[in-house]
Parts: structure tokens; C-alpha cells; sequence
RNA sequence: GGGCAGGUAGCUCAGUCGGUACGAGCGUCCGCCUGAAAAGCGGAAGGUCGGCGGUUCGAUCCCGCCCCUGCCCA
């Protein structure tokens, strides 16, 4: 593992993790300021372009020009991808890294970070088989698929469960393409960089009450009009970005299946529900060093940074 | 003042022709997660069945009174 760093004492890379609307984005700021650092965005949404207000995308007012990576690289019509993504975030940090800086990598996506960081690689996929047996796991059902799959690769479908169809239809694609077994099971945390991993803690009624407020303010920043505009860009037709927090509830209103301000009830609902899926995937990573949002966070940050 | 409907899990509501509540959805909590991850999936905990009396071997379900909510009539 080369050390290019300039600063002996920090890491090669700076994770900072957490739910959404904690605060992590203006803590990665801080630290690439404080670190010679550049960011490197590990937010699944936040990689499409003109996603921004939905997003909460830090604006470039807001980055004191500190250089930002990975934001506006999808169009709204691709699917994200999490091996895609990989890819582009490694070329990133080694290139940061190649420039003897840090790199500060700043997102909510568990996954995400894991592939940045982390020695994951992932098997290849085939749109046609794939919608092949997605076709199926709908015509059939995904237990009949799961039954399958236990006949192929049997640790596979130990461990995952029957109506899980999503899951039962990637290890088939993997066992269908590779002619090996799926590997159902995420690994231990081994990452390929010297990396310090930070969490942003906000007690969990206080993060709802930013999330509500953090969807208050997108609205008042335009939220829907920046949905209705990218409709024009084909938001519709995006498998991931029309799925996103508030993006699927804005599209659903301009269906007519609801008000807009039940589509505004409904994001705050989807957004608490997302933080606490987003706590329990970090909360079992043994290397997040938690610490507690407010202003005395920066300089928490950067002195557990220099600790590590 | 009278009449009607209703008061069952945190919320919205099922249900029991009297025999230990088969409850459901949502929420909450916990967990899973390898090319859709702001997605997808699972598990658990929650109920003096409005209150008090009565009938009964036994009442959330029957009777009486009371309280609360909504609607109607005066």
C-alpha cells in the first residue's frame, strides 16, 4: 500500500458516512479544506445529472472550492450501477492520491463506499438473460426461481430468502454467466486504501425533524419543477433516478395518483425510513468512528483523522 | 333534551352467532443486502377489546348506567 500522501499523518482516504440529511457533505468540505483534500462524491443519486435540489446536492457556491468528483457523470435515462461506479470512484482517489492529496470520500450509499474502498468485485451482468428471468420471476414467481437456484447453487439460496426476487434473480444471472456460485454474502470490511471512516451521529428524533425540514426546503428551492423538467429529459424511463427519494413521489403526483403535498407527506415518510436502513447498514461496520453532528463536528473530525 | 352510528395494537380499521384476540395495513424496533442500493427483502415487539356494575361456569361480544366522538331531530 503506497503512502502518496502529503500529510504523514492522515489517511489516504477520508470516509465520511451516515444518514441522510446529517450533515456529511459540509463536514467532507471541512476536512478536504483542512486535509488538502478533494472530494469524491459516494451518493448513488447524486451521480445523475440535474438531480440536484432533490438531491441536496452541495451547490458550487458551496464547495469552497474544494474540487468535487463523481457528481453529474449519469444522465436520469441510465441505470445506476454499483460495479460502473466502482470503476469511476477507484480512477478518482487514485488520481487524487497520484497528486499527493486526499481523498475524501462523502456519501450515504453503503454499497457504494464499499465498492470505493473496499476489495469487492462484482460479476458481470447480460441485460437479456437478465430480463429473462426477471420475466419469469413474474410469470412464475420468485419462490419457483428460489427452488431453482437452491438445485444450482445451494450456499446461494441459503441465504437468500425465497421472496426476495430482486436477489433470487441476480444469483441466477451470476451462476447463468460465470457458471459459479453466487457469493450471497457481503465480506468483512477489507479495503484496498489506507482509509480512516467517519459517521456522522444525529439522534434519531433530531434526524427526523431535519429530514422534514430538509424536504420543506427543497420545495421551496423548486423541487418540482426541477422533477417536471427532467421529465423532459427522460426521468421517466430511468430505472434508478425515477425511483428516488421524492422523485418517485413527485412522479406519481404528476400521474395524478396524489396531491403535492401528499407527495411531500409521503418523501418525508420514504426518507426517514431510507436513514434507518442507511443506520443499520453502518452501524455494523467496525471501523466507523461515530461521531456526534454540531459544531464542535469538524474539529472532532479532523482530530480523529489525524488520530487514526 | 331526544334519536342514530361508533369507541378493539401508536394510527386507520377488520373480527368474535358468549368459550384463551387467526387480526390486517401503516408506524416503531431489529436484521439482511456483491452490476437497480434514495432500490429490494425478512423478523419481532405492541391490545385491561371506552369505564363501572349485572347476567353467566365463562363476556370484548348479552343487559343497565356512565363517559367520549360524529351525524340527525328538537
Amino acid at each position: 500500500m503506497r503512502r502518496l500522501t502529503v500529510d504523514a499523518a492522515a489517511p489516504q482516504v477520508v470516509a465520511v458516512v451516515g444518514p441522510t440529511a446529517a450533515g456529511k457533505s459540509d463536514l467532507g468540505v471541512a476536512l478536504a479544506r483542512a486535509l488538502r483534500g478533494e472530494v469524491v462524491n459516494a451518493d448513488s443519486m447524486q451521480l445523475y445529472r440535474g438531480m440536484d435540489v432533490g438531491t441536496a446536492k452541495l451547490p458550487e457556491s458551496e464547495r469552497a472550492g474544494i474540487a468535487h468528483h463523481l457528481l453529474d457523470v449519469w444522465e436520469v435515462t441510465q441505470t445506476a450501477s454499483v460495479a460502473e461506479y466502482q470503476r469511476l470512484a477507484r480512477a478518482a482517489i487514485d488520481a487524487i492520491l497520484a497528486r499527493g492529496r486526499v481523498a475524501v470520500l462523502v456519501g450515504g450509499s453503503g454499497l457504494y463506499v464499499r465498492a470505493a474502498v473496499d476489495d469487492l468485485s462484482f460479476p458481470g451482468t447480460d441485460p437479456a438473460v437478465r430480463a429473462r428471468l426477471e420475466a419469469e420471476a413474474q410469470a412464475l414467481g420468485a419462490p419457483a426461481l428460489h427452488d431453482r437456484l437452491r438445485a444450482l447453487d445451494p450456499a446461494a439460496a441459503a441465504r437468500i430468502l425465497p421472496t426476495n426476487a430482486r436477489r433470487v434473480v441476480r444469483a441466477l444471472e451470476v451462476v447463468e454467466l460465470t457458471g459459479r456460485p453466487f457469493a450471497a454474502a457481503l465480506p468483512g470490511p477489507r479495503a484496498v486504501y489506507d482509509v480512516a471512516v467517519l459517521g456522522v451521529h444525529v439522534a434519531v428524533d433530531a434526524l427526523d425533524r431535519r429530514i422534514e425540514r430538509r424536504v420543506e426546503r427543497m420545495w421551496e428551492r423548486g423541487f418540482p419543477a426541477e422533477v417536471r423538467a427532467l421529465v423532459g429529459r427522460g426521468l421517466r424511463e430511468g430505472r434508478t433516478a425515477s425511483r428516488a427519494l421524492g422523485y418517485a413521489q413527485l412522479l406519481r403526483h404528476l400521474d395524478g395518483d396524489c396531491s403535492e403535498e401528499q407527495a411531500r407527506a409521503e418523501t418525508v415518510a420514504a426518507t426517514r425510513r431510507f436513514a434507518r436502513r442507511q443506520r443499520s447498514w453502518f452501524r455494523r461496520d467496525p471501523r466507523v468512528r461515530w461521531l456526534p453532528a454540531g459544531p464542535a463536528l469538524p474539529q472532532a473530525a479532523l482530530a480523529a483523522v489525524r488520530r487514526w
